[in-house]
This record gives structure tokens, C-alpha cells and sequence, in this order.
DNA sequence: CATGAATGAGTGTTCATTCAT
DNA sequence: GATGAATGAACACTCATTCAT
């Protein structure tokens, strides 16, 4: 995945990167960070393995990276703020853009099924992210700050202009439409990670359907 | 919280307190440990610490717990089997039981101001479990045999009666049913904690309502 | 073995058991502690699992002894004394005096065939003795003045009878004859120890006998 | 007498050093090892006393050795392998090989006046060495091996030569004859350390002299 | 007298961090 | 800048010894 990211470009921690370049060390090092923190968690893992990993002694981490600590923030900050972020919302933005037409129900199963795509790609990546934000201010801030706001925010432009456009009911706050869509999918997409037994054979698009469906109808029955 | 638990009387790990009796010094250090678990994490707390909040000395530890692992399993699992499993279903099946006749929309609301309580109450304890969870498969199993599992029953449940009541819809799985309802409602809760600006000055139980409302009439606007 | 041990006679480590006489407690936990420590040495054992092995709690112990070494001390020193030391020499005094008419080469072979057993049935507490008495110099004492001179005293007795006998060299210290009898039979009972395969099938009584033979014509071919 | 030690060339534990070089560091822990082990034994001993000896951190140690008993091995395997065999061998080899036409009386002394400098510059590490093996079959199997079976087999080359010279007699095997010298030797030396009070004032060479003499002759009064 | 829970100094070992090369 | 050996404080865990019951 972070061969994708093409350079981190915005803010770096400390005053090294200030220029939004990593050299080749940095690089190699931020990405065996990552590795190890994925697998193990941060407390759990070493300094003496990050540097394995990335092919480098340990000293040389110390060269750049303060503490570890600071290898964790320079490592996830970082990424969520240009990688985790913008690519939560840019594909979205692209696909409201292009679809701008379309009646609701398919485009909210486009949306889904994009966003299950992203999840599924970054998941090692966004567990280590929700696991260490619980410990890590620093992290919890971004997190809220880049991630989850700007995710919201696109959800709600998107409501608010179906609503406008009378496909939405405007008796409600835009806010309560979105957990409930948003808080249907994924609960839908972690059950079927604990029950794997239970989506088997099943087609997801279909499955995808219902949940669009059973948001924009409701559950009561239909008299 | 632990305060109500009245007694573990069921399993416990190792061969000690088979008799389901916790000595009071256990019962002290199990208190620390999860103390101490809940604010730091598992891998960043250490043995000494929870024997000085504990008021013990360090090697009194390991006369009752084998290794720091067992520490940790010994505190949440008890308290998953016992307190957080029950818990969660103890109310809500009296909850239910007593209020059949009541039409489907007070119910639900009924259920999730009681959820939300619930949660509330126990949050330090379920956000310790759910992180650790992720590093530790005996946990995880636990987690979701005793909690989850339990809980998505009782709600099924609930759910079916309501269909063969005509009250839902039985074109839809009574899965994605609860899928929905569960994740709107979390995710509600989720987005308080982390935006309480949001949700200043307003009626709690109004809110509620409108997501029950919500759920049961869909986000599509009447024609 | 210990179960021949009439009872611990004489002196006593500490103040206690002044009287020689030794409860059934402290009979426990000094067999105990020689079974222990036979297996792993002083050091690597541990006064809990001696306690488990006598059946007494951990306290009991240290209600008879003050300290681990003390048991050491207490379990090694009476058994050099009282059991060793005269086993080592009073079958020795017996059968030199039953068969004082004997020639020379058979009595040797009677004693040889004799101590071999003795030895045989001794080997662990031998070896912990031998062992333990480089590290703890009131074992060593013991060792020295009650069992090493004692058997040497016999042995060189029964040699100086011999000597005026006629049957052994007079030009020759008698010790020096005793270092070449006792070494060789030592170094053949060690060898078999070291290399079993080398004595298998072969008749024992007829091996002692080369050992005797060679200590009293020598190895020079006789021309 | 590790200064006398050039390098240890052949095997090492794990897999450092595998060139046969030691660094400075490991040259100072292994010494430090050595005394420490050599004062109060294996299980006795304490990493941080070796490190103080030793003149480094104590993590320093566990730097080169992983584990305590790495230590124990890496310490007295090589200098069986490469200085007390070979020591063993080699000095008695040349021996031989320079007083083939010396008669067997002298020859034999020579050999048991270089072995007792040997032993006696090389007690302190024997002991160990023999003390520890009884706890650690891999210094047991590398004593066997390489120490004993090689001693023993130049002793045996050496005495099967003389035999077939004429010099031995052949009706005995060469085993027990080495059992002989070899025990009586060892013995003699031993009961010098126990009892030095013998000792004093007495020629060593004269005494050796008696040693071989009874040995080739034996203990019985010649008629 | 016997108990065994409690102790706390001490153990072998780990690891983030430093620094001479 | 890169290295990796060295560090030493901290860690999980042990165990001889104590003492209230």
C-alpha cells in the first residue's frame, strides 16, 4: 500500500522534512515501522526490529527519529493526514461529481461499494491507526481532525444536496441520516470480518443493495 | 464499576478460585490491574505499578497470577463472562418481557436509552476489552462468544418477534435489520463522544427518537 | 537408603535436635531436601519445592532451620557422620577381621567386590557430598575427618598388617600402597561409569581380580 | 592462565565468533565468567557480578550470549576443545615421541611430572569443569570427548607400544593397566592437596619415582 | 507448633537511547 | 550521515525468609 503514496508532503514532526522530502532512509524506515507497528502494536514492538526490517542499523533511526514515540507520530500522522484523509474523501468527491445524476439508491450503493474497496485496502493500517489514537492524543487529534471530520463532511455536502433536491427526508438533521447510513454499512462490513460463515455465497453487491435500501425505505412494513 | 459485581461465580483462569470465591487480595490486584490496564494498555503497564496501586507488595502478584498475561486474561475474562455478557442481556431481556405490548417504536427506545446507559456505565472496562482484543485471541474468542454473540441473539430475537408480529418488514434479513438499527445507534453514541459540541443543550431522548424513527421509516422522503 | 539410617546420633546443626532425637517433621523434610538436592545441586534447588516434596508447608521448614544452607548443612553433615563414615569402615573392620587368615589377593578381592557395592548404593549422596564440599568448607571438614581419614585409617591398618605379615613390600610407604589400590579400583569403578560399553558381558568378580593382580605383581612382564 | 590461551580457534556457541577471533569485550566477559564460576559455581554466580568483574554493563553480556548458560558453554566448551584436551595430549604426545628408547621407569616419570604441572596450573579450571558437567550433559559429552578420550587413548598408544616391546606384560589388558597408573597417580596427587602435612619436606620427583615403581612392580614382597 | 500468604531484594533479560568510530 | 557496540534503567518473575493466624 505505501508504494501508492507518492511523497509525504505536507507537515513532518520535529524539524527534520520541514521540505516534505523523505530520503531513501527515512522512507525505508517509516515503511518497517509501519510493518512492525501493524503487526505487534507500538508498545509491543522494538526498535532493534523496526530497523531490521527497514535494512538500516539502529543508531541510524535515532539520526532521524528522536524517540520512538516520534517514529510512531511521524509514521501515522503523516499518513493519515495525506494518505488516510485524502483518499477517504477524494474518490468520493470524484464519484458524487460524476454521478451527480443518478437517483440515490445507486448512488449510494456506488459510495458503498467504494468506500468497502478503501477500507478493505487500508484495514491493517486504519486498525493501528484506531488502536493507537486511544493512547496517543497527538494521534486521536489527527485522526478526528483529518480523517473523520473531512469523511463526514463529503457525507454531508452529499446529503444535504439530496435532501435539497427533495430525494431526502428534510424533517431530519442531515447528521442523524448519516450515522444511520454510515453506522448500518459498518456494522454490516465487521460482522461479516467476525462471521465469515455467515456471507458466504452470498453476492456482496446484493447484500449492499439491502442496506441502501432498507436505510432509504425503513424497517416498519409498508401498509 | 466493579463495585456491583457481587461475585465471579463462574470460571476462572487457572486453578485458582475454582470455587468461583476471590480472596481479597485478588479481588485488590484484579481491581489495579484493570486500573491500570484502562489507562495505559496492556504492553505499556507494568507489574510494579499495579502492585503499588494494588497496595501489595510486587511478588504477591505472582503468588496468585502465573505471568503478566494471565493478569490480563484473568481480569477481563471473568468480567466479559460474568458482568459485561449478562449484563447486556439481563436488562434487555427483562426489558423486553415486560414491555411486549408496547408498540415497536417505544420498545426501541426503551432498549437504547437502556444500551446507552449500559454502555455509558461500562465504557473504561469495554474500551480496554475491544483494544486488547486485537492482540490477544483468547480474548477475542471470549469477546465474541460471550458478548457479541449474546447480544446479537437477544436482539434477533426481539427483531423476529416484531416481524411475526407484522411490526417489520420480512422481505428483509432480520440481520441487516439489526445491523442497521445497532449501527445507526453506536455510531449516534460514537459521534456524541467525539463531537459533544454537537449535542449540547439537547434532549437526549428526542434524539434517540429520531433515530429509532429513523430506522423503522426510512431517509426517504414521503410522497 | 536413608530408611537404614537408625537415627541421626550425634551432633546437630544449630541448637536444635541437641538431643540427637529427630521428629518426624524434620525427618521429612531432611530426606526431602536430600532427594532434592541430589537431583539439582544446592543452588538450583529451591526451599518451596523441598517443602512440597516433605509434605510440610514452606514455613515448617524455616522453623527448624534457619536458613537454606543450615539444611544443607543438617542433611549432609549427619549423614557423613552417622551413616558414610562408619558404613565406609564397619563392614571394612568386619570382614578384615572374619578373614584375617585369608592370603592377601582374596581378601583384597572380598574388600574390592565389597566397597564396589557399598559405593554403588552411596552414589547420589556420595556425589552431592563430593560436589557441595567444594563450595562449603564446614562440608569439606566433615568430609576430610569423617569419612576420608577413616577409610584411609582402615585401609592403611589392615595394609601395615599385612606388611608385617610379610605379604607386602616394607621398603615401600604404606600410603603410598593405598594411593595404588584405591586409585586403580576408583579410576576402573569410574571407567565402567564413563564408558559402560566397555564392561559389558564381562564377569566383574574376574575384573577385580586383574585390578588385585596387578596391584600386588605389578605390570612389568617378569622375565 | 587463560593469558597463555592465544586464541580460540576452532568451534564457538551460537554463532558469533565463528571466525575463531574474539573481540576484546568478549575476550573480558568470558575471563570475568571464568573467576566468577570458578569462586561459587554456575547457579551461584550472578550475570551483574560478571559484568562488574568483567568490567562492562550487564547488558553488554547479553549482547554476545543470549542466555546465562550460553555463557557457562561459551566459556568452558572452547577451553576443553582447544586447551584442556589438546593441552592434555600434546605435551605428552612430544614426550613420547622424544624418550622412545628411554627405558619404561623413566619414561614414566617424565610423563607424571608434566602431567602434574599441567593439572596443577590447570585445577581451578578443571574443577569446574568437572563439577559443572555433572548439571550439563553438553559439557559432560564435550569432557568425555574431548578431554578424557583423548587422554586416555595417547595413555593407551603409549602402553600398548611398551607392551609389545616386552616391556608390559601382555597377559593383562592395556585398560586396566592405565586404570593403575593413571588411578594411582591421580590419587596421589589428590590426597597431597588434602594433606599437605604429609607432603612437606619430601622430595616430589623421589615420591613420583615410588609411585612408578610400585606400579611396575607391584605391592607384593618379592620372595 | 504448623501454616502459607506476604514480602522485597535480587535474578536473568530486554530495549530505547547514546556515542565513538 | 551511518554504524552498531555499549549502556543502564526498567522489566517480568523468583525465592529465601518472615509472621499473623
Amino acid at each position: 500500500m505505501p508504494d501508492q503514496v507518492p511523497t509525504f508532503q505536507h507537515s513532518w514532526i520535529g524539524d527534520q522534512s520541514l521540505s516534505g522530502e523523505l530520503t531513501d532512509k527515512q522512507w525505508k524506515i517509516l515503511k518497517a515501522a509501519l510493518t512492525v507497528f501493524t503487526e505487534k502494536g507500538y508498545s509491543a514492538s522494538t526498535t532493534s526490529e523496526i530497523a531490521r526490517v527497514a535494512g538500516v542499523a539502529e543508531g541510524t533511526i535515532f539520526r532521524h527519529f528522536k524517540t520512538k514515540k516520534e517514529i510512531l507520530l511521524a509514521t501515522l500522522i503523516p499518513l493519515m493526514q495525506n494518505f488516510i484523509g485524502p483518499g477517504a474523501t477524494n474518490s468520493l468527491h470524484d464519484l458524487l461529481l460524476e454521478n451527480d445524476n443518478l437517483p440515490m439508491e445507486e448512488v449510494l450503493l456506488l459510495i458503498l461499494e467504494d468506500r468497502q474497496k478503501h477500507i478493505a485496502a487500508l484495514w491493517p493500517l486504519l486498525r493501528i491507526v484506531l488502536l493507537e489514537a486511544n493512547y496517543h492524543p497527538e494521534l486521536k487529534d489527527v485522526l478526528l481532525n483529518n480523517v473523520v471530520r473531512k469523511v463526514q463532511k463529503s457525507f454531508l455536502v452529499f446529503l444535504e444536496q439530496r435532501q435539497r433536491k427533495g430525494e431526502l427526508r428534510d424533517d431530519l438533521d442531515v447528521w442523524k441520516l448519516m450515522c444511520s447510513i454510515f453506522g448500518g454499512f459498518v456494522t454490516y462490513l465487521v460482522s461479516c470480518t467476525l462471521f465469515p460463515e455467515r456471507e458466504q455465497g452470498k453476492n456482496n453487491r446484493q447484500e449492499l443493495k439491502v442496506i441502501v435500501e432498507l436505510f432509504l425505505r425503513g424497517a416498519q412494513k409498508q401498509t
